[in-house]
Formats: structure tokens, C-alpha cells, sequence
DNA sequence: CTAATTACCTACTATGTCAATAGGTTTATC
DNA sequence: GATAAACCTATTGACATAGTAGGTAATTAG
């Protein structure tokens, strides 16, 4: 399940696109348009800066902005970033995972070919699709 | 992510069809077959007897088997008994979760589109297409 | 220079889930 | 009556989730 980490940075990315006019737009704005709490977006907008989505401004005038046109996102990346993973299995998304049943196993391909799909829809969806 | 009760009992579910003669299947010979702790398979074993996916019997010459033939199952149907839901988001999975945004949501529909996919892929994948 | 505004940082917490383990009771068969 | 099996209750350690609390640093306007 996509937890609100995921949820809510979708959420902010959608509203810093609907209000991309080149400046910077307030965390507090974001949080009372979006009736989420500011001190727990906080954190979620943090990695969404480390993690290159946007960029950040301190002081006066400051707040968030896109680094990239709208249209240029997918939801699969703002997901994956947020989530960590999108894959559906720890088999699949833990590279450090060691399964000795692997050769072997009988749902192995079908987490593979599930995976696919996953990736593909939101890969395949742009932030834009979303306004 | 799927969780080891969904994965583990899936592959409870292949390992009776695997060995559907008729006769109950020990949970000793599934745990051992599969390399499952046997007190942890006994838990998830438990709810597929309380879902109605297999039917159990005590004492000697019992254990556990299908309640239909192997063909008859959808992967579906297993993993969203054990699983709880297979929607991928609070929003749509619980019934009981209030959202008073959920006219304006600009995310519910892409939600609604991949829970429908999800849906499709699992109930149209049939558990004799994993043997 | 200072007040205001904003991001940024560290720490804590309550609740719940996950993946088991432990040990006992009941049911059925030989 | 011994044995084999399911069935039942309780507990646990580790981790994740969804926050809260309070402070520091950076930037701008007056």
C-alpha cells in the first residue's frame, strides 16, 4: 500500500504545478491548501529536495519550486523516490534480500511480470495527467 | 508489498495442487517442502480454512486440502483474503476511512485506473498457471 | 540592524504490523 | 491408549507509520 509519504508528496507536486509561476511557493500555503499538517510535510518535503524532485529556498520570499517543467515528471518517479520501492515483493525489491529458492521458485515470475505492469502504468503517467 | 502471509500462503495453495490426490496433506510435509517454519505456517494455514480456500482435518491421516480443484482458483482470491485488500491505497481499501477531499481529489481516479488493473492482472491469473 | 519569514534540523512518541516462537488442548486413527 | 495431526492462546522483538515538539540557520524587508 502506498503510504502518505507517497500520497502527500504526489499531492505537493500537484500543487507546486498548479501554482509554477517561477517563484517560490511556501510550505505553510501548500499545507493549508492540501489540509495536511505542515510539521509532518515538513519531512516528507525534505527528501523530496535530497532526493532532486524540487528545490528549496530559506527566508523571506522563500518556499519550494519544480526543478523540471510539470510535464516533465512521472508519478512513477515521485513514488518510487517517496516509497522507496514500487515493487511488489521484498524478493524484488531488496537487492540485499537472498533467497535460495530463487531458481525455483513458481510465483517468482509472476511478482516479475506484475512488477512490469506497475512500473509501466506509473511510469508511464506525467504529473500533468494529474491536473 | 505483499506480505509473507500472502506469498507463503500461495505457496501452500501450489504445493496442494501439487499434490492433490484426494488424501489430506500434513502441514509437517508442506512446511518442510517449502522451508516454512511450521508454527508460523500453522497462523496463516488457520485463515485459509476460517476464508474458505482449503478445508483441514485433525488427528492421524489428517492435514490440509483443496476445497476445489486447482483450476478453479484465482491467485486473486488468495491473496486478497490473506492480504486484506489488494487496493493500493486507505483511500479505496478501507471502507470505513472518511475523506472529506475525496470529490476534489486529483489523485483518486489514477488510484481508482491502477487498483482496476491490479484487480484484472490477479483474478485473471489462474493458480494451475503457476505450476 | 533588526524583525519577520521561511526552510532546515534533531529528537521523541504512540500505535500498529510483521514475522515469528512457545506451549498447550482437542480431535481422530490405528 | 499411543500417536499424529489440527487447533488455540499468548507473547515477543524489531521495525514502520504518522505524526508532534522545539529549536537553528538563512534570507529579505523595513
Amino acid at each position: 500500500m502506498i503510504s502518505t509519504r507517497g500520497r502527500y508528496a504526489l499531492r505537493v507536486m500537484i500543487d507546486l504545478a498548479e501554482n509554477n509561476t517561477g517563484e517560490y511557493i511556501p510550505l505553510k500555503d501548500i499545507a493549508e491548501r492540501q489540509e495536511i499538517s505542515k510539521k509532518y510535510l515538513e519531512i516528507i518535503v525534505k527528501d523530496m529536495v535530497t532526493g532532486g524532485l524540487i528545490v528549496g529556498a530559506s527566508g523571506k520570499g522563500g518556499g519550494y519550486k519544480l526543478v523540471k517543467k510539470p510535464e516533465k515528471y512521472t508519478v512513477g518517479e515521485i513514488l518510487e523516490l517517496m516509497e522507496g520501492t514500487l515493487n511488489s515483493v521484498v524478493c524484488l525489491a531488496d537487492k540485499k534480500y537472498k533467497c535460495t529458492r530463487k531458481k525455483q521458485c513458481k510465483t517468482l515470475p509472476m511478482w516479475k511480470e506484475f512488477d512490469g505492469i506497475v512500473h509501466d502504468y506509473f511510469y508511464g503517467k506525467k504529473l500533468t495527467d494529474l491536473l
